[in-house]
DNA sequence: TCTTGACTCCTACGTTACGTCATACTTTAT
DNA sequence: ATAAAGTATGACGTAACGTAGGAGTCAAGA
């Protein structure tokens, strides 16, 4: 004979869990002290098991009580038809995952219009910037990087930038040059670097100046993360070159 | 300017809902008429919308307000997370339908301890009448039959066949003869004709006696369709047969 | 023996997203 | 003018407990 407290520890359910299973029906003690204490003894326990099992297949508690009241060949059609509402309900679960990542990814698209992140544009930036410093080795690891990546992949490369300028976007109270704001710059750079291309000052500089050259990506920028964004990361960007590298900007 | 009804049917709600999105803050009408009636333009339409989108993606209401009330970068966070949290419960659901379909089969093959319907066993049997009339091309129709039949499928149709005990268990207080009763008889025969052989009256009354001839599949089908079913079983079969080819009974 | 702390009891409200009355008022149609 | 249809508010019910409160119970130490 073991009391609640015994019983939930062994079951990992609460007090209030074998009091409500006693409320409803559902479980009942084998006895009660004189003071009103409950107590269980082996074949409570088996039934809790059963119960805590069917429960755990998402049997409301009613139709559970029915189960285990009723002959076997009664559970085994119960088990079926949850079997066939769990399938279900799996179904809906991939619809809805369907559903919300393409809302995400309009979202991200709409918002940002693709293009503006696509790796070719990058890819001209890139090649503009390193002919001005004359081609380095890193220009082929970045081609190499490019091209081996799936559509995918390249949409979840434009999410995590854009994660990243969302971090901008809730630092606008802060100036370009607090700390915060310059590790946000580090680890722009540093997202450039291991996904794109060996980012340098110059090229992160010429980056910064795209960003805020009032096109298209300015806007996209603005409208996703924050009105004034796109202009505050560059001059975030420009402190960082400064200290970074004794204060040239490659644009003129 | 559309009154509650309208919106209700527009956006395919209760106007119960609207009573209460309106009451948690939710979605406040545009205006109201001097008679308290609530009035919504198209822009209280658009916010339904995606009120209704993101409810459709399990989104408790709480987290819709927030959302919506907060700038687009945080919309595509909080549908990252869900669609983290939809693929857990995914996972989740798979799990959940494993362990169904385990405890079924644990169930099936405990209560009817599997082989006594063994393709085999009723393989002999089909063998044993078969020899007493003569092999005709029905034995080979029903060895091509259970030779392509895979381990998944044999378990099916254990649980079909359980299936129509069970049914016969239910009708114990009916009499052997009675109309329902040989209805089942006779769905027993198309079924072991539709998936082992041609089951003439023969077969059947032979098939009949083993039910209930007090080994374990007797038991098992007792413990399982309830206790008397399978000699009821029997002599329902001994009814049909009679009327069937006129009074005659394979077994002497 | 008294007290203390751990344990138990029961009552009752809070949770989510509405459904379902019940009652009373307003608008629309005839 | 009157009936039908629509609207508003308020309150209770749902599932499966969690949480809090107040009070009684039990075993053990001082």
């Amino acid at each position: 004979m073991k009391t609640v407290h015994e019983v939930s520890k062994l079951a990992g359910i609460s007090v209030r869990t074998l009091h409500y299973y006693d409320s409803i029906g559902l479980l009942s003690p084998t006895e009660t002290t004189e003071a009103g204490y409950r107590l269980y003894d082996e074949e409570a326990l088996g039934r809790l098991q059963c119960i805590l099992l069917f429960r755990e297949l998402e049997f409301p508690l009613k139709d559970i009580k029915e189960i285990l009241d009723s002959p076997n060949f009664e559970r085994n059609k119960a088990l079926e038809q949850q079997i066939e509402l769990l399938k279900l309900k799996k179904e809906h679960i991939e619809n809805l995952i369907d559903l919300a990542t393409g809302i995400r990814m309009i979202g991200v698209k709409k918002l940002m219009s693709f293009e503006a992140f696509d790796t070719r544009k990058i890819d001209e930036y890139a090649k503009q910037a390193k002919e001005s410093y004359g081609t380095t080795p890193a220009y082929k690891e970045f081609e190499e990087k490019s091209k081996n990546r799936s559509k995918e992949q390249e949409q979840k490369l434009g999410i995590d930038m854009m994660n990243i300028f969302a971090d901008f976007g809730k630092l606008l109270e802060h100036a370009p040059e607090d700390a915060v704001v310059q590790e946000k710059v580090a680890e722009l750079r540093a997202f450039l670097t291991e996904h794109y291309y060996n980012c340098t000052p110059e090229i992160l500089s010429s980056l910064g100046e795209m960003y805020a050259g009032g096109g298209s990506m300015t806007d996209n920028i603005n409208a996703y993360a924050g009105e004034g964004t796109a202009e505050f990361t560059a001059q975030a960007i420009r402190e960082y070159c400064a200290h970074c590298t004794g204060g040239q900007h490659s644009l003129e």
